[in-house]
RNA sequence: GCUCCGGUGGUGGAAUCGGUAGACACGAGGGACUUAAAAUCCCUUGGCCUCACGGCUGUGCGGGUUCAAGUCCCGCCCGGAGUACCA
């Protein structure tokens, strides 16, 4: 019998492979496409460890399938190479974050190789390579050039805008922006270039603002909505806090509408749809105007309802209106209230639930009942919000409750028998009362009347009153946010921006000619922001741009005349991510970012893979890129991702050994409780199926070489844990080491026999050893093949796994299909099966999950062309049946059969055969049969 | 708080449309081979009762629908994930 030498054969077919191109995908093929994508990965220093390959391994599994069943798959892979640690660590060391990447690319690849993964490496992209970022920077401009018009719901060039705005101003105009604005034709026909250019800045798609964002001192750089978990930043964990700077944002919020709709068409799980609608969160409303004086303030409720208990108005400390309200007597409080807010981070606004505000001074009239009501300035209403002002409802919403009370101001009930005496009542239910309230001055005509409705009623009365009577409006609003897309750091894309002066000195943004693209990023000798707080660019030499040469000189040419200096932010991760799967169809192409052709040919990626939680990171992102591009009439999908798997995180399982207080003594898990221990981690590759290796334990690190044991039964049984699989615990198991150890294919199928593949879970060699004994003894069966015919078990056996792997493989449940094949194998052992017609097909269905092998006995079989190009068997149900009666029980005056017939028999011929079987015929001896009841799944109950 | 997902043996987990609950694997126990060990193979393995045949019970808890419920419905408990002054 010959042995199972996975390491050689391992080695030899991944060199085959990369031989002859196994891997290679055309864009010209008659066979149909099927694109499957996983979401690049980010190269770290630490390389891969086990828990990054499951998503892999599962879309290799897939595109190998798909292959087996005649598509030309497309499945690439490529590197996120811009990235904070490897700046980190260009500061610390001072080597180009370039090289770290490269090497790190290098060993990611070489990693990626040794599981048999089958990507076609000429496609490749690094978003870090100027031919890749080449398109990124020509997306910006783009967007730059387009702003969003509400009517026709597409992008339109911005020369339209102007146009429009040089004929009619403003009127007419249905557009996303920042803020409204009224504008006659002459108005704008009279404002000089700069002027000219801030205005459209409140329209383009790609625009700079002064905008409020989270700044972050630690790594000197501002960060998106989405970097940013808890008040501090997603990657280093450092504090965050709330600053004005002048930014480029993406106006990724024109979108919201389509993002939402688009949810509705693709093949996306519940829960990572329901993240992005929330992130998105529509909500209907209406917008409201109170006076205050003659100034109007719009506020926006989705409570209209609730509009005779307003009782005060509450504005955000970053709004317009604040100064136009504050009285000469509040002034100073007030002032020193921003102060105060001004200065807190984000963390200390999170953490501090303490009711905090400001009275202006200054009183609005409600619309509705006249009534006079005060103006406060508080940091629970948000700017970013609706229009950072809001009409105070105590009675019915619990932040102005806890206002209310603090500033003791008045609470009306709105709602039937709701006690608010304690607390609001929120709930969105009840019949309406004292609206209008008694005290209210009846002028007896029109007058809006809501007690006696409901909630839902008074709402949508509300709202046809207001609009009716020119109050208000009703409003959709959205919580999606432009996305900030200026980052202050040196290792990302450089802006294809310079800043020329108009007249007074004042600058304004040009973007290069697209011709001029690729804006390749500078050398710079520091890679920390300048000593005058610029960004790391700012230590560049060469970063000015000669407008009449085309080119990037020396700064000590900037006249501001024909050279002017160029931007110094760079763009955020998410910029090289957003439209990566449409360069993998088409790589080299360096007149556009893809081909009509190539676009035509893939359309959208047909299976995505990756973690959830880019949920509302990267997957609005790349929604959004597409969709802009969808507008442009380039891509000619939507939607970029048909269909989206979430794999799930691969936990760490830590291993402890419990020290005895005091001592060098360490004691077995059973027995610690005798003892007063503290327990140690330890290192997981000394520990295996938790029995500690007490040699290498003593070898490991000095302070335990001359440690001793209280062992169980001969052994040192240790506990476990499960946490973040991190350097730091001990818990990282490298795939290399299981490759070595087992093979490729044991790790790529034990990693899919851990479990589903979207669920989170620990890491566990425990049961490593059943999968890779199931592979020596396949390997075995091949040892003696023959050409005689199988027999009706045999057959079944087969076609019963060609079944299910097909089905599991159809609905990615991956986990079940190893159970499958060890059946299979398990009854072909049992029947001293060596047969080719049964082995073959068995080796193709196989050959997904363990390429390696597979191949291998492939070519024993006889075969000289790969495996990878076998066609996958379809299952024969034919073979499946055999008419029988099985399981009869009996319970509860009743008789229950199972009988296995073929799919499509009809319900008496089920219930004929039931009856007539010899089995089911003892078993009803005697006995008086009332009913017969034949249900799906051939199953008959008989009462007796 | 809100939204979503989940709770099945000692463990990871199976169970398609409501139809034999616990597949498969690990672990554990027993056995074969061996001087011995490793490797390999075989048997047992939810709980309780029984020499056995067999029976009872059993999918977080309490109800319900159904010939039939891990699965569907109602009400709870517990755990996980996401999100949060979003008016």
């Amino acid at each position: 019998m010959s042995e199972y030498k996975f390491q050689e054969i391992e080695q030899r077919w991944q060199e085959e492979w990369q031989r002859t191109d196994a891997y290679k995908t055309s864009n010209g093929s008659k066979k149909p496409k099927y694109y499957v994508l996983d979401m690049f990965p980010y190269p770290s220093g630490a390389g891969l460890h086990v828990g990054h390959p499951l998503g892999y391994i599962a879309s290799d599994i897939f595109s190998r399938y798909k292959r087996l069943r005649g598509f030309n798959v497309l499945h690439p892979m490529g590197f996120d190479a811009y990235g904070l640690p490897a700046e980190q660590y260009a500061i610390q060391t001072g080597q180009h974050p370039e090289k770290t990447t490269t090497v790190n690319i290098a060993r990611y690849r070489e990693q990626l190789g040794k599981i048999g993964l089958g990507y076609d490496w000429s496609r490749a992209v690094k978003t870090c390579d100027p031919d890749y970022y080449h398109w990124t920077q020509w997306a910006f401009i783009e967007m730059f050039n387009h702003y969003y018009d509400n009517r026709t719901d597409k992008a339109l060039p911005i020369a339209n805008l102007e146009k429009h705005l040089a004929q009619h101003g403003t009127e007419g105009l249905d557009a996303a922006c920042t803020t409204e604005l009224n504008l006659t034709a002459e108005q704008w026909n009279a404002m000089s270039v700069k002027e000219k250019s801030d205005t459209l800045m409140n329209y383009r798609l790609a625009y700079l603002a002064d905008t409020k964002v989270n700044w972050c001192p630690a790594l000197g750089t501002v960060l998106a909505n989405d970097e940013v978990v808890n008040g501090l930043s997603e990657r280093g964990g450092h504090p965050v806090e709330q600053r004005i700077m002048r930014q480029w944002c993406l106006r990724v919020s024109a979108y919201s509408q389509r993002l939402l709709d688009g949810l509705e068409r693709i093949d996306w799980s519940d829960s990572i749809k329901d993240s992005q609608r929330n992130w998105i969160g529509r909500s209907e409303g209406a917008e409201m105007h109170f006076m205050a004086k003659d100034i109007d303030i719009t506020i926006f409720t989705t409570r209209a309802d609730t509009v005779f208990g307003v009782t005060f108005m509450v504005l955000a400390p970053e709004s317009k209106y604040v100064s136009m309200l504050t009285t000469e007597e509040q002034h100073a409080e007030v002032e020193q209230y921003l102060e105060q807010v001004r200065h807190r981070t984000e963390l200390e606004r999170i953490a501090d639930k303490k009711v905090t505000g400001v009275f202006t001074g200054s009183y609005a009239t409600n619309p509705l009942t006249g009534k006079n009501i005060p103006i406060y300035v508080s940091n629970y209403v948000l700017s970013g919000y609706g229009t950072g002002a809001i009409m105070a409802v105590p009675a019915h919403d619990s932040r102005d409750y806890a206002f209310a009370k603090h500033f003791n101001l008045p609470i009306i009930p709105l709602i039937e028998g709701a006690d608010v005496s304690e607390q609001s009542f929120d709930a969105k239910e009840g019949i309406m009362i004292n609206s209008p309230m008694k005290t209210d001055a009846a002028d007896g005509q029109d007058r809006l009347v809501l007690n006696g409705l409901s909630v839902k009623e008074a709402i949508a009365k509300t709202k046809e009153y207001i609009t009716a009577k020119g109050i208000g409006r009703v409003k959709v609003n959205y919580r999606l946010r432009d996305a900030i897309f200026s980052r202050q750091r040196y290792w990302g894309e450089p802006f294809p921006v310079y800043y020329k002066q108009d007249e007074q000195g004042e600058s304004y943004p040009v973007m290069l000619p697209e011709e001029c693209l690729p804006l390749a990023l500078p050398d710079v000798d520091k890679f920390l922001p300048t000593a005058d707080g610029q960004p790391p660019l700012g230590n560049a030499k060469q970063w000015a741009w000669d407008e009449v040469n085309h080119k990037v000189v020396n700064n000590s040419l900037i006249d501001h005349k024909t050279v002017f200096p160029l931007e110094l932010c760079t763009m955020p991760g998410f910029a090289g991510s957003s439209a990566y799967y449409l360069r993998y169809m088409d790589p080299h192409n360096d007149r556009e970012l893809v081909s009509r052709e190539a676009d035509e040919y893939w359309q959208q990626v047909d299976l995505y893979l990756g973690g959830r939680e880019h949920a509302t990171g990267h997957l609005i992102y790349s929604r959004f890129w597409n969709k802009f591009l969808f507008d442009l009439g380039l891509v000619c999908k939507d939607e970029p991702f048909a269909k989206l798997i979430n794999q799930g995180m691969i936990q760490g399982r830590t291993n402890y050994a419990y020290r005895i207080v005091g001592t060098n003594k360490y004691v077995s898990l059973g027995l610690k409780d005798q003892y007063e221990t503290q327990p140690i981690r330890v290192n997981v590759n000394i520990v295996h199926n938790d029995i500690l290796d007490i040699d290498a334990f003593r070898n490991w690190m000095p302070e335990f070489k001359d440690a001793e044991f209280i062992l169980e039964d001969g052994n040192y049984v240790c506990g476990y844990a499960v946490e973040k699989m991190s350097k730091t615990f001990y818990n990282v198991v490298n795939p290399d080491d299981i490759v070595e150890h087992y093979g490729a294919d044991t790790l790529r199928l034990y990693e899919m026999f851990l479990g589903p593949i979207e669920q989170s879970k620990p890491w566990d060699t425990n049961g490593i050893d059943g999968v890779h004994r199931f592979l020596k003894r396949l390997w075995s069966m091949y040892d003696n093949i023959t050409d005689t015919e199988p027999n009706a078990d045999e057959l079944k056996s087969l076609h019963k796994l060609i079944k299910k792997v097909t089905q599991d493989i159809e609905g990615f449940s991956f986990n079940t299909s190893i159970p499958a094949f060890m059946i299979c194998q398990n009854e072909l052992t049992q029947a001293k099966c060596a047969k080719r017609a049964i082995l073959e097909p068995l080796l193709v269905v196989l050959s997904p999950f363990a390429p390696h092998i597979a191949e291998e006995l492939w070519h024993q079989l006889g075969h000289n062309t790969s495996v990878l190009d076998a066609q996958w068997p379809e299952w024969n149900e034919a073979y499946l049946v055999e008419s029988k009666v099985k399981y009869p029980v009996s319970f509860n005056g009743k008789v229950r059969f199972t009988l296995e017939v073929a799919a499509d028999t009809e319900a008496a011929e089920i219930e004929r055969l039931a009856l007539n079987d010899p089995q089911a015929q003892n078993w009803l001896a005697g006995k008086q049969v009332k009913k017969v009841i034949v249900v799906p799944k051939r199953i008959v109950n008989i009462v007796i």
